[in-house]
DNA sequence: CAATGTGAAACCATTCACAGCA
DNA sequence: TGCTGTGAATGGTTTCACATTG
């Protein structure tokens, strides 16, 4: 099994959605073919795609649904890094990574910055994905009120316990929802606190910092690409 | 100008966002290396971005934020075409689209597909985005409870009622916040109503159709890659 | 002189074509 | 025969280099 890092990110963003694919896939054995008609990706770069990731199992009668599917819950669950890894011969290194048993999940902690309704909303929401549990271990929002209101499984606390609290949480990963204007600031605290990923809700484009992965989800910005 | 149909996606997506950041931006005249800094874009991509728009007003001290942005905002209230416009000459047609006004606010109407809370939350966001005020006329749920207790400046309909009030309404956007098993399901009945974009939030990867845009901004799929 | 405008060059992603396998 | 695996060819995007401008 080849490193998520040396997979280009538009092959990287095809692999993710086909785990989600293949979750709700009902038969046993999956085509490029199949894939191709439900996805709308040429046949061609689903087999590229996946020639990419190392898997070979798949020879002239298509792909299991289980296997493919486990296979990269497992690329995708190791922790991917940002560079291109050098080393790339030193496959006993990476082997070491891959977890032995599928069925133990991977957690990743998570937490939601800005309670607004948008960010109450994912307080709900199932993160599981694949074989990784993104486990909410907290919510902040710099209105008092809505931190004692709202009812959560997990802790809602105020902003400025955030930095504290992602430390000794051990958080790494945040879902930035506070109002844009607010988005750049709140993003600079998480990032000097230690979270090495953020999905960004708000509307705003976030100044990049080196090691720190962010995807951008901005609905008013998805609404003008598909004017 | 040129029409949107002309320009690559990674390039229309970077003009997209460029929209949002001159909102913010708060100097009188802004240069490609400002927008280098802030976006971590390089300052060729950004200077060659707009080279493909056609704009050519930012001739040797930088770009005025106003005027770039009441461009970009005009260049997008037009309304995009699927496939590129093979009349490229044919200035006049385009230019008549444009609007002379650039303070008259470009409506869209748009539903809402599925009101759990991801999508209740919505009921109140803004979705005003350059000028373009993306109107909100109608909610969309199976569950009648959900549709008769949740308050909006619009109007909830069961799902059963949904392709009349589309073409009642002249709906042309949806954004899709129903369970990811109901995915697409729901996107073929709004196709068939006659939606032409959807912005797809669910976990599920929708099934391509001709003429219709999709958006994927899934929050499941947004962290598998910030890992 | 510090900025843009612009086409050509370099780089990267997709598609193609076909060998190899059940 | 119908499928995958694979590197080479193609096509699209980004970067570069420099002429041009206020």
């Amino acid at each position: 099994m080849k490193s998520l890092c040396d997979i280009p990110q538009p092959a990287k963003k095809r692999l993710a959605e086909l785990i989600s694919l293949l979750e709700t896939y009902s038969e046993e054995k999956v085509t490029s073919k199949k894939i191709s008609e439900l996805t709308g990706w040429t046949e061609s770069k689903i087999r590229h795609d996946l020639w990419l990731t190392g898997y070979d199992k798949g020879i002239s009668n298509g792909y299991s649904r289980k296997d493919l599917y486990e296979f990269l819950c497992r690329l995708f669950s190791l922790k991917d890094c940002t560079e291109p890894s050098e080393k790339v011969s030193d496959d006993a290194a990476t082997l070491k990574q891959v977890p032995e048993n599928f069925d133990a999940v991977h957690h990743r902690n998570l937490c939601i910055a800005g309670l607004s309704r948008l960010g109450a909303a994912l307080l709900d929401e199932n993160l599981t994905t694949g074989n990784m549990k993104f486990q909410i271990k907290a919510g902040f929002d710099t209105n008092l009120n809505r931190v004692e209101i709202l009812r959560s499984t997990f802790p809602l606390y105020p902003a400025y316990e955030m930095e504290a609290i992602i430390r000794k949480e051990k958080i790494q990963y945040a879902i930035l929802t506070v109002a844009a204007k607010d988005a750049q600031n709140m993003a600079d605290r998480l990032i000097k606190a230690g979270i090495k990923g953020i999905v960004n809700m708000t509307n705003t484009v976030l100044t990049p910092f080196p090691g720190v992965k962010i995807e951008n989800i901005s609905i008013q910005n998805a609404l003008k690409l598909v004017i």
